[in-house]
RNA sequence: GGGUGGUUAGCUCAGUUGGUUAGAGCGUUCGCCUCACACGCGAAAGGUCACAGGUUCGAAUCCUGUACUACCCACCA
């Protein structure tokens, strides 16, 4: 060892000190792509990064996938593979318009209108770029072994060009389709969105029982009174004694100022037991009566909310707000004696997730994926799936994880995706905001023009922009390169392992293997696993109203990257929520302290010592101890079970190496006081077993642990490569 | 309404296919600056493994039920 090394040694481990220099390195080593590393290298093992939103800054769910997904990649560079760690960032198309819209509004007092399309696009993006070079910057605090040179960003040219791509394929196949439907619209955002994008929220409510009219025969309870004024029928069950000779009548009433025609219709959702047994039909305004419609053939065209839920009905209520409009609607109830009966009930309310709007079911003319249409894939490499067989995406999305091309070995989200996959509807993505990739159409008249831009006067661009699933689903492939065939394709994809938060199991991961299967005939990743949620120390959600974030660069400036690793992944089994403890963080500064004070003990003691002396047959007994940790370590990663691999390490330094091995190596070594009285042999032994075990903990460590580890390892004499993150896993 | 988890020491959690006195970190108590480490060492206290049954030679671990709790899904207005 060098003089120089002893000192550092002789103070506690500083990760200050220590990880940014250590980071530097790796990086300019070159590493970190697959295409430089070492040795004979066949197989590939490919992990795509979550791409993190531009908007925010990086929290501690990052902090946890980030380390979760860089320990099983650094593991895998040991063992010899092709290791790949795709890094991106995600536009998050409408939380980051939100965001600046709201900074401009705020600051200027101006909406998106004033602004125009092209100059908050333009801002959108700045603010965006800015936004990523802080988190990218945040990623590389946790030491990260993310391959910087294939960066993408899902608003980039490449990315673009899939997702163009990928429409054009979808829409020429059939599974895309423009459709008047009724769709989940979120007023706050003026924007459609997803059914995945809806949360539901407990909230209390009224249940109104009334009559349209003094002659009506049959009383209707509802929550929502204002929409009544939209209503065409009154469903009730086909078999209900109470109301089979009303079927087929149809009664014209005047409804608050608003003159109704309200047919009778007997149908199987209206439920008996529920209120009076009779539903008011209000086809424009609620899914279940959209459906109600269609299946009586009733008219759905008679709106009475608009985008910005207004009533556009005439009489009393035009104008008003909804909520303001029920109270209306009850008033002249009241009056005019037709209301039979107020209760309170709770009830609930879908929410717009992502700005908290309240959802308006609204019929609009939007794009849709269609999920029930058969299409043949022409060609598969999905188990189960044969090329040219005919199939729906549904299929597809079933079939890919039932015949175990893609693993997901744990079995509540498993069935979890199944009953999503059964109760799953069209998927609207055409996006009612500037900020995406704009859809591929083209309109002139009744002509439509899918793909490229058309030559010629008079075509007008579809003004919406995709869901940001929409480019999101195509992530493991278009970070490859896609459509074009490129070589990190064909040596990449599949990627081997995805982990996601359980969040967004189905909005990202089953249509990736949707969008892998249909575009590729390949699935997306083989093995994944989903991983739980951070939370504070109480079990709550971090958010801003909570004011109860806590910023993982200040838990790494306190307690330094590997410890903050350690402290997410130690004892937290995968899909477990974490309550996140500093005091678990602040344990494992002092292990990487403990690990650095073990090496500086056997550097000091084996100076000039042959590693490969024979061995006495205690220590012979300690190395077999040392091959059965690893062997079961080993097994742990093999099969993702990091948060038990690293706690094995953990106590096997701590407890064995260091409180056993380490304190028996004093004796046979002697001290000033008392010399050894062992023979040559035996301390040559144990100094070969000391630098043999410490060896081969650094190796293992180092998924977990990799700035302490490579900065020991740089002293190291078994040092036999240049850094540690590219030697030999010690199996 | 349906589904999926959780319930183990004061707190946060492990315990992989059932097998000797149930473990860790933090906290608590006591004693130690012992020439790797006070970011440390040695020792100690602390648990009817939610509850009730069952299977077994043996159960925190498997089965049945109950309670509490968290989350997900759902067009009962």
């Amino acid at each position: 060892m060098a003089e120089g090394m002893d000192e550092k040694f002789k103070k506690p481990y500083d990760p200050q000190a220590t990880e940014g220099r250590i980071y530097e390195a790796w990086e300019k080593s070159g590493y970190f792509n697959p295409d430089n590393l070492p040795g004979d290298r066949t197989e590939s093992f490919t992990v795509t990064l979550p791409p993190p939103n531009v908007t925010g800054v990086l929290h501690l769910g990052h902090a946890y996938e980030d380390s979760l997904q860089d320990s099983v990649v650094r593991y895998q560079r040991m063992r010899g593979k092709k290791a790949l760690w795709v890094p991106g960032t995600d536009s998050a198309a409408i939380a980051t318009q939100a965001r600046v819209e709201k900074d401009i509004q705020k600051n200027e007092g101006k909406n998106r209108h004033e602004i125009g399309r092209e100059e908050l696009v333009k801002r959108v993006a700045a603010f965006a770029k800015q936004s990523e070079s802080t988190i990218l910057n945040q990623v590389r605090r946790m030491g990260a072994s993310l391959d910087w040179s294939r960066y993408a960003y899902t608003l980039d040219e490449p990315r673009n060009k899939a997702v163009m791509t990928a429409f054009k394929r979808m829409y020429d196949a059939g599974l895309v389709y423009r459709g008047n439907r009724i769709v989940n619209w979120d007023p706050k955002g003026q924007t459609t969105i997803s059914d995945d994008e809806i949360a539901h929220e407990e909230r209390a409510a009224k249940l109104y029982t009334f009559r349209y009219s003094k002659d009506f025969p049959i009383p209707v309870a509802t929550t929502r009174l204002e929409t009544k004024v939209g209503d065409v029928a009154v469903a009730v069950h086909p078999d209900d004694p109470r109301y089979k000779e009303f079927i087929g009548k149809t009664y014209d009433v005047t409804f608050c100022d608003v003159p109704l025609s309200i047919k009778v219709v007997g149908d199987q959702a209206a439920n008996p037991e529920f209120g009076t047994g009779a539903v008011g039909v209000t086809p424009a305004h609620s899914m279940t009566d959209w459906d109600i419609a269609e299946r009586n053939n009733l008219p759905k065209d008679r709106i009475v909310i608009n985008e910005y839920a207004k009533m556009t009905a005439p009489g009393r209520v035009n104008g008003l707000k909804t909520t303001e409009a029920r109270e209306t609607v009850a008033e002249w109830l009241r009056a005019e004696g037709l209301m039979e009966k107020e209760e309170d009930i709770t009830q609930n309310v879908s929410i717009a997730e992502r700005t908290g709007g309240i959802v308006e079911p609204l019929p609009k003319l939007q794009w849709f994926v269609g999920v029930d249409k058969p299409f043949t894939l022409a060609h598969s490499e999905i188990p189960g799936i044969e090329s040219g067989s005919t199939l729906t995406l549904k299929e597809l999305m079933r079939k890919a994880v039932e015949a175990g091309g893609v693993s997901m070995p744990q079995d509540g989200f498993r069935s979890a995706y199944f009953h999503w996959i059964d109760n799953l509807h069209d998927w609207c993505i055409s996006r009612q905001i500037w900020f995406g990739h704009r859809i591929p159409v083209w309109y002139k008249g009744d002509d439509v023009h899918v793909g490229e831009a058309p030559t010629g006067e008079g075509w007008e661009q579809d003004a919406d922009v995709f869901d940001t699933w929409f480019s999101s689903q195509l992530w493991t492939f278009s970070t490859l390169g896609w459509p074009d065939e490129t070589a990190d394709l064909k040596t990449f994809h599949p990627t081997s392992f995805m982990s996601p938060a359980y969040e967004i199991l189905f909005l990202w991961v089953s249509r990736m293997i949707l969008a892998s299967g249909f575009l590729l005939g390949e699935v997306p990743f083989k093995t994944v696993m989903i991983h739980g949620l951070v939370r504070d120390k109480q079990g709550r959600k971090f958010s801003k109203s909570l004011n109860n974030g806590i910023d993982p660069i200040e838990v790494i400036e306190k307690y330094g990257a590997d410890a903050l690793r350690m402290g997410l992944i130690v004892g937290t089994p995968l899909g477990a929520d974490i309550k996140f403890d500093e005091q678990k963080v602040k344990a494992y500064k002092l292990f990487a302290n403990k690990l650095w004070n073990v090496s500086r003990f056997i550097f000091e003691n084996t100076a000039g010592a042959d590693v490969n002396a024979p061995l006495t047959e205690a220590d012979t007994a300690r190395e077999t101890r040392v091959t059965e940790v690893l062997a079961d370590v080993t097994k742990d990663f093999d099969e993702y079970r990091l948060y038990l691999a690293s706690d094995k390490l953990y106590h096997y330094v701590w407890d064995e190496l260091a409180d056993k091995i380490l304190e028996d190596s004093k004796k046979i070594f002697g001290t000033h006081d008392t010399p050894s009285t062992e023979s040559a042999e035996v301390i040559a032994s144990r100094k070969a077993l000391l630098l043999q075990t410490l060896d081969a903990m650094l190796r293992a460590l180092h998924p977990f642990m990799p700035f302490v580890t490579e900065e020991i390892w740089q002293s190291m004499p078994t040092k036999d490569a240049d850094f540690l993150m590219v030697a030999k896993w010690p199996v």
